[in-house]
DNA sequence: GACATTCATATCTCTGGAGATATGAATGTG
DNA sequence: CACATTCATATCTCCAGAGATATGAATGTC
């Protein structure tokens, strides 16, 4: 009786193949490890759903039918989708492919980033690769909403769905015109900069380390004067290096280098912003996990520039 | 636990695609017209077969993994190559695929064979077919070898494998000379040939007719005088037509026309050859049953031209 | 014609898994 | 915080079908 769904029991088309192999029952019974009668039947069951005669049996020769020959064909092709398909599928589930999103703010795309993406990029080159540059307060959205599976941020956010992970510090330099007598010391005590104009990133974009700098002038009992807010870093050590005022910038920013620019540790250097990788906890997709992994490994052998 | 064959049950998949539309399992049970805990159960076997999760269950929500949308495609492939698969295979279950090898004389090149060849290619346009032009005696042989699946030939073989059917009773006709002074009659009785050359097709490649002929004379009391034996009718009408013998031919062979050869029938005209077509009764071949099928039909409507 | 081979049929056992029901655990919602 | 929703787990029943054995039927071989 053909049924309405052509659902192929892969079991007795295992079957099957090996008679068509065989062309002799006995045999091919013993070849699957079961006596002939139930092979038999089985092939039975088979052409009852196929609705047509696969074998021509003779009692001394079987061979196959037209429609035996076709369906010789199409299950050797269901095989392969099958072994190609679950190959597929598990590499998914180790992580293998898919796709990933990563979320990172301007001040990170010189250092972090670009290591550990491309030695993400070698190991799982399956995996579709999203980088999205986005603010602070953008990738919280971003990571709540969805729309990127990893973050990388400055000085931690906590929220019991998000995994976090500080990845090393950052020493906060001073960016300064090389003409600038402060430049001449080898590191700039942070009081003796109340006097000076800041540059400063531009609070919309970066609140953490904005605030951090605020807070740290504080911390040293002045107010600093803001000359400009900017939304980018080259445009940063390009103000400074015109000598419009100095700027408090993270270790990283000096692959940044302009003639006219230096930079400075500060005296006592011990100030630093801490760079933190964080995802979603709930959703525990293998292609993150991998790429978490690989972003430590990247981080505790070479670390970034600083 | 991995398996090490990959079979997928089109059951556990089929189930599987439903929860993936869904993404809710108590509602998938429900199309599915079972309940919820056995459709679970059954995810979780599927799980286990592939090693990884393919859905990421909250209580309140479900999702694919990457995995699951991975196996959402193949198993969505896999469906359709089982659908196009089942079918090709009841194609071929009713005969409308595969293979058809076909012999025949020479004699009956130009008039049965081009128009069931015609309507059945026509009919079944995905069936291979092979024609082999074929002395009787070689077709016998191929029969039995396997090396062609129907045969066409004058007068009957019998045979038990061999299943067999009379076509039509084709008349025998005189192929004269245009000038000779028979080929005024409108009739030639066979006894006038008594003193005639004879020209025939070689006995060797067609022994049926050649005895025939000779047993045809020897019946009206006289032993005919070969002049030539040949190999194709072309060779007969144009030897004919040069003057140096007349032939007895299968009326069919009026489609031979040249300017020097006329065709007369015998007088009395009850002279006929059977056309039989033949073929192996073991192997009921769906293909084979539907070229007898059309066979006939084309012979019971259009006879061919006599 | 006796024999051997080979596939089909009949019958029995036994188990895997389908399905149901009841219940637990987790987690959003008002 | 109580409640509703939803999926997982536990447990039970039941049966299709896998497999075995014994036997029959057909057919090629000596």
């Amino acid at each position: 009786m053909m049924s309405v769904l052509p659902e192929l029991d892969p079991r007795l088309l295992r079957a099957f193949v090996v008679v068509a192999q065989e062309l002799h029952f006995s045999r091919a019974a013993e070849r699957l490890g079961i006596a002939q009668p139930p092979l038999s039947q089985q092939i039975r069951r088979l052409e009852d759903k196929i609705g047509y005669p696969l074998f021509r049996r003779g009692t001394r020769r079987v061979e196959l039918t037209e429609a035996g020959r076709v369906l010789l064909d199409v299950a050797n092709t269901l095989f392969e989708q099958m072994t190609y398909g679950v190959n597929a599928v598990r590499r998914a589930g180790r992580g293998e492919v898919g796709r990933l999103r990563i979320g990172f703010p301007t001040s990170l795309a010189l250092s972090v980033i670009p290591g550990a993406v491309r030695r993400y990029r070698e190991q799982y080159p399956e995996v579709v690769l999203e980088l999205h540059e986005l603010a602070t307060a953008r990738q919280v959205e971003a990571l709540h909403g969805g729309t990127i599976d990893v973050g990388f941020l400055r000085e931690p956010l906590s929220h019991p769905t998000f995994g976090l992970e500080t990845l090393y510090a950052e020493p906060i330099l001073v960016a300064i015109g090389r003409d600038h007598m402060l430049a001449r010391l080898p590191g700039i005590p942070l009081g003796s900069l109340a006097m000076e104009d800041f540059i400063l990133f531009r609070r919309s974009i970066g609140s953490e380390l904005y605030d951090r700098i605020i807070r740290l002038c504080h911390g040293h009992g002045f107010v600093p004067q803001i000359a400009q807010e900017v939304e980018d870093w080259q445009t940063i050590a390009a103000l400074v290096g015109a000598g419009l005022g100095i700027a408090l910038v993270p270790a990283s920013i000096t692959r940044l280098q302009l003639d006219d620019v230096v930079y400075r540790p500060l005296d006592p250097p011990n100030v630093s912003t801490n760079v933190v990788m964080c995802w979603r906890k709930d959703k525990l997709a293998p292609v993150v996990d991998r790429f978490l992994e690989i972003a430590r490994a990247c981080l505790s052998s070479g670390r970034p520039a600083a």
